[in-house]
DNA sequence: AAGTGACTCAACCGCGATTGT
DNA sequence: GACAATCGCGGTTGAGTCACT
């Protein structure tokens, strides 16, 4: 934490001659090692700027302007599953950035969801009672550790049900093993974590994993083979 | 044309996790 | 194990722009 008594870095907007040394430096040197970034391209910036302007505005294909019908569906499913985990969310959206992301959720998104959430929630009172209404939040899914170490055996491609992974505080206990299952068939994973794992609707089912959510965590899951498919890029 | 409120998005901040010594 | 340095993430801010009066 010692970016902050920095003194004398410049702050605001990037100009373009700041944009061309960041690039070079990065087309040179090569992404990462950002501590160094901000003296190897003779920017007068701290190295968190340095990254955000590479990964947010200068990387090489990413892809600007609005985002596609497809791309805010899959967003709104994503999101479903993973809540804020904007980075990953992003990772599954080829060219946008998880400030991207961010800023098109809460600008546009959320306030969709809000109103359909709250049309929805109409038409729950116009059919149930409010004594009758006992549901839950819902409980997103929290693949954890963010990131491996490198030591880690997952990350070597080994087997990713023989190692210890920590669960977040988000997991309920009695569930600790629900990565180990977790690319099996979905019908087993849901019996065997029926009561800890996920909401439970109105009448004890599942109000979470539905046949939308089936479908994107399939998609989501599907091309991962180790869990540093996951976490690490 | 001027004022102003809403909106967008780039950038900053704080913090937890990881890595190195 | 303790500590410092670094990384990466999500939340927040604020300048610029747009739409409306």
């Amino acid at each position: 934490m010692m970016e902050g008594r920095l003194s004398g870095v410049r702050k605001g907007a990037w100009s373009q001659t700041e944009d061309e040394l960041l690039r070079e430096c990065v087309q040179l040197y090569g992404e990462g090692k950002w501590h160094l970034v901000p003296q190897r391209a003779g920017l007068n910036r701290c190295r968190k700027s340095c990254r955000l302007r590479w990964l947010n505005y200068l990387k090489p294909n990413i892809k600007r302007g609005d985002f596609g019908e497809d791309e805010v569906d899959l967003m709104i499913r994503l999101h479903k599953l993973l809540g804020n985990r904007w980075s990953l969310i992003a990772g599954r959206l080829p060219g946008r950035t998880s400030n991207d992301v961010k800023n098109y959720w809460n600008t546009n998104v959320r306030r969709k969801v809000q109103s359909h959430n709250r049309d929805e929630e109409n038409n729950n009172n116009n059919n149930v009672k409010e004594s009758e209404r006992t549901w839950k939040p819902h409980q997103v899914i929290k693949p954890v550790p963010r990131a491996l170490t490198k030591a880690s055996s997952m990350v070597h491609g080994k087997s990713m049900s023989s190692s210890k992974v920590g669960v977040s505080e988000g997991v309920s206990a009695g569930c600790e093993n629900w990565w180990e299952t977790l690319l099996d068939d979905k019908e087993d994973n849901i019996t065997v974590n029926n009561s800890t794992c996920f909401p439970v609707g109105k009448d004890g089912s599942f109000e979470l994993w539905n046949e939308e959510l089936d479908s994107i965590a399939s998609e989501f899951f599907a091309e991962a083979e180790t869990w540093s498919d996951f976490f690490l890029n």
